[in-house]
DNA sequence: GCGCTGGACGTTAACGTTAACAAGAGCTCC
DNA sequence: GGAGCTCTTGTTAACGTTAACGTCCAGCGC
């Protein structure tokens, strides 16, 4: 009909028609059916977005960054919140997916599970990735530059003139931990010191002090580097338990900048990540190839920003 | 066909019969599409969660109690996040909604804006609402008792020798700030205190520490209720900087218990909200009504709880 | 044996849209 | 003036599923 080419934006319309359908549109109400253009085109204006844990502050805003530019660009979201790897195989949830005809999927679990899933993907789904380093590089990626981030942060922590810098770690199925981790270990061999063991968090306040808690007994620690601010306020409740002060005696440096880590006692040095504009990349990269514009494979990165406040400082003690 | 009579649980298909498709089901790997159900049914099972800044730990964890459950039932869930206020017109975000064929809606914006969305929806579409007042009950609300929550806090403050309490009030069009700020209110007019002006924030860290920072002028503040957790922390930055001690000189109490209170310093007394419960609850009462089981109307209560921490203690300055 | 009943399964049409093609009107060109 | 072209609009069929009805056959009672 010729409604469809209208609403649809097809050329050979003359103008006065358009205005007619256009006007009868306005008056009815009308709104097309979604489902049935899905059905007959195969293709919906639904994306699906596979995202982990979307309480944490991270996942949230990525979430948060996908789903105001899919509006913008027209698109709808369908999300799936995964809360811990063995929950759903990657299989399964996948084969959920493909069974909704979507135009679609940006995979946001920022974690080995991805990988595992991306297999599964029916061929020729255009398929996005956030913050994981695929082996293979079957998908495009968007990453922030978590190796660059924890350089930053370490060699600001050495350069205040502290020998050594202690880690406290994410998860280990994290790749983002561990980029944090092999980059911090890396900078220090670089620079000739001895990287110490690190002590492994689970990305909440609540590891952060107990790992600071073990930190606490021995004496010769004077710089950390958290690799989130919820680990670091956890280190910073441990560090004053004990009667020291940061940064007169710890220095301390998070990754993350939650919007809180300014508001911190003291007020946190950490490293920013623009988890806003990764979500809102991966989605340009996801119209992208659904519209045909082509796959820009590889790696896209959203540089951070180290920001320096006040929990760091000159190495004094020892 | 039998397939359809197979998968949907029908009766009326022979033992036999039934393992034979199966069989051919698990051997293709079939799927049903859901777009040629939802298009000849008029119902799929989508459901539309309507979020207000989900980047904020409340939303973001109803959201993901919303989702976890959605999926337990067997829905997928579509969302749409609202950033502020006039960005979207309550109409237009619904007639967006409507033209997917959703079995239901959720409208997890704790704001005036879902009052106002309200009407805009076709009659007859299952809808819960979780966390705002709607005037006329047309529809089930599920809320957090915001009231009891802000009295407990309050009343903790005054049972511990407290003159009067401050209040760091959270936005104006966020119905649960109204009730926080009413129900401190009513607590301290009932036990012939006098409220002195509530402070106005935004619910960030930085309006708080703003508000903080005007608190600290006056000499006769020794308590404060602040409506969250992240203007609690910069009253409490803003507490420091002025040399006050929490809660030697001053007590404060948060709102909403984010993972992080308990390891501010001092750890926040804080009154706790179940959001993801909320969410779970607020999917069951939706699945009820679509399936059947009829509408539950009126208010479904979550009761808050007070979790007394360090950061409040006896009135002993002035 | 006949008709009736009910269980098991097949057939038809419809959901609302779009792709592909058909048709008609108006125009150009020789 | 008619063949052929273009520009616009209409018609047909199809997407994959389900509701409603139809058919077939076995079993039963008389």
């Amino acid at each position: 009909m010729t409604v469809s080419r209208v609403l649809n934006e097809h050329a050979g319309v003359k103008a006065s028609t358009r205005a007619r359908v256009l006007a009868a549109v306005a008056e009815l109400g009308y709104r097309p059916n979604s489902m049935a253009r899905a059905l007959v085109t195969g293709r919906s204006r639904v994306l699906g977005v596979v995202g982990f844990d979307t309480r944490l502050y991270g996942p949230a805003t990525t979430l948060f960054g996908i789903e105001q530019a899919a509006r913008d660009a027209g698109y709808t979201v369908r999300v799936t919140t995964l809360e811990s790897t063995g929950q759903n195989s990657g299989e399964e949830v996948m084969r959920d997916l493909m069974s909704e005809s979507l135009a679609g999927v940006i995979l946001a679990a920022p974690h080995d599970w991805a990988a595992g899933a991306l297999p599964h993907l029916t061929k020729g789904t255009p398929v996005v990735v956030v913050d994981v380093d695929i082996e293979q590089e079957s998908a495009p990626v968007v990453g922030i530059a978590q190796h660059a981030g924890a350089r930053q942060a370490t060699e600001h922590l050495l350069s205040l003139g502290h020998r050594t810098v202690w880690h406290v770690a994410g998860p280990v199925d994290w790749p983002s931990a561990q980029a944090r981790e092999t980059a911090w270990r890396t900078t220090l061999t670089e620079a000739g010191r001895k990287a110490p063991a690190p002590l492994r968090g689970d990305w909440t306040a609540r590891s952060g002090y107990e790992q600071g808690r073990r930190l606490v007994r021995r004496k010769d620690v004077t710089a950390v580097f958290a690799a989130n601010d919820q680990m670091a306020l956890g280190v910073l409740l441990a560090l004053r338990e004990a009667g020291l002060d940061v940064p007169g005696d710890v220095s301390l440096v998070g990754f993350d900048d939650i919007p809180e880590a300014a508001y911190f006692w003291p007020p946190l040095t950490t490293v920013r990540q623009d988890f806003d504009e990764a979500g809102r990349l991966a989605l340009d990269l996801l119209v992208d190839q659904i519209e045909g514009a082509g796959v820009r494979d590889g790696l896209t990165v959203v540089e951070p920003e180290l920001v320096v406040r006040a929990s760091t400082g000159p190495a004094a003690r020892n």
